[in-house]
DNA sequence: ACATCAAAGTACGATATCGTACGGTTGACG
DNA sequence: CGTCAACCGTACGATATCGTACTTTGATGT
């Protein structure tokens, strides 16, 4: 039995802002499912098979060199979606996205969604200002990574899974975020350590409870803000 | 007097890769300027005055915090062009674009161009390809900067200058490089400095001279290679 | 209750990079 | 042809982070 999805109940920002009449006609082709954590939705240089939009929830977009290094590059969540790599015209990117927090989310097949936004070009147009979005957020990682401590970019990481999962008990191990900033997973330990002594977080074996949001952003510093912005002025 | 440009010898490779049929379109709009280094051709937040297809040589394109710090995101040059934001539909974004290296370029006045696109749906499917390179080349300098030392960094950063400005000899200072890679100066005269002992490069005051590529490429090891192989995957 | 194991805390020497600063060199310009 | 500011080389103590590894803790299954 499938239930049909009604635009106004939809917990995913991007489909709800749709214009009515755009969204209609996805409506048809789209499924609500279940993404439990570790389930890989896009391969690298595979053609990427379903485009999701999450609700509530974190999925992480990571790069790598063909030597194998890698780690996160961006995140999504319920304000936007996987697969930007179709907004684009194209089938695959370098890139890996894997569900970090378990969510529901709105799936499209991708060749349907392909027909879609070839077809509907308003579709196309919103969505696209979300790539733009998430371009932001990139470059922002990478300035991040090159000029922050492990403190603040954990921070930053924090807040930024805090505003995509609506909860503020986090179910992540130290391991997971080591891999995720790419240092190492006493680095990880150390700077949680440190969080915790300014009340900001409060850490249990195997997750994070987010306690105080404010000292958090005190502790990301600069490291916070300017993708968040960025999607308030052109999607919010 | 103006010369009327002609699509084949345009030394811009996205230009040169559009169809005929699109590139007609544009042709009447476009004009082949000179970009000196410092001219700051994007600036946050400030509409976008003018989109431009860099003919050899180098466009940064900067991240900047709310607090101030900054450091480069991506370079742009003959393979690309500059304002992105205005393929996804926006005329503006939180990054500056500076001239890093003199070149000669096609532009075209932002509304116009904003127009076309919106007009010719292959015109904007063919940049919008360019802008998933793009994407991907943000990617990697995250990673890079999040995993690699400054002269692994560095490396690639004179590698990619190699590709787009099409000579051996860079006119750029330490001082300069210090502040695009996000490190001390005196970090890169280090850097450089054992870069030289390689054989790889040979610097005088001012600039750099590439000696021998293929020592760069082993001194960037894995930190280059994949947005170049995403270009050439997508627009090759 | 106990065994087991993944997760988390801790430690320590090594390394990369920083902040700062001083002095030498060179090219541009008067 | 001399001057000078910009550029580059170098140095040193401080700090962030690393690689590694050992220990402790807590959840889970029996």
């Amino acid at each position: 039995m499938t239930y049909s999805i009604v635009q106004s109940e939809i917990r995913n920002r991007l489909l709800r802002g749709l214009l009515p009449s755009e969204f209609e006609r996805l409506q048809p082709h789209l499924n609500r499912i279940s993404l439990e954590p570790g389930i890989v939705v896009e391969k690298p240089d595979r053609p990427i098979a379903t485009v999701y939009f999450p609700e509530p929830g974190v999925i992480s977009v990571v790069a790598r060199t063909l030597g194998g290094t890698q780690a996160e590059a961006g995140i999504v969540g319920p304000e936007g979606m996987t697969g930007l790599a179709i907004l684009h015209g194209l089938d695959r990117s370098p890139n890996t996205s894997l569900v970090q927090m378990a969510c529901r989310a709105i799936a499209i097949d991708a060749r349907v969604f392909r027909g879609l936004i070839e077809e509907r070009r308003p579709l196309h147009d919103h969505l696209l200002r979300y790539a733009q979005v998430f371009a932001v957020q990139l470059a922002q990682a990478s300035l991040c990574n090159g000029r922050f401590t492990i403190e603040q970019r954990l921070a930053r990481w924090l807040l930024m899974c805090h505003d995509r999962a609506d909860r503020e008990d986090l179910p992540l191990t130290h391991e997971l975020l080591s891999l995720m900033l790419g240092v190492r997973r006493a680095g990880v330990t150390t700077a949680l350590r440190s969080m915790e002594a300014l009340g900001a977080v409060k850490t249990r074996r195997g997750g994070i409870n987010l306690r105080d949001r404010d000292a958090l952003e005190r502790a990301a510093g600069e490291a916070y803000g300017v993708p968040e912005a960025e999607y308030e002025r052109v999607l919010g």
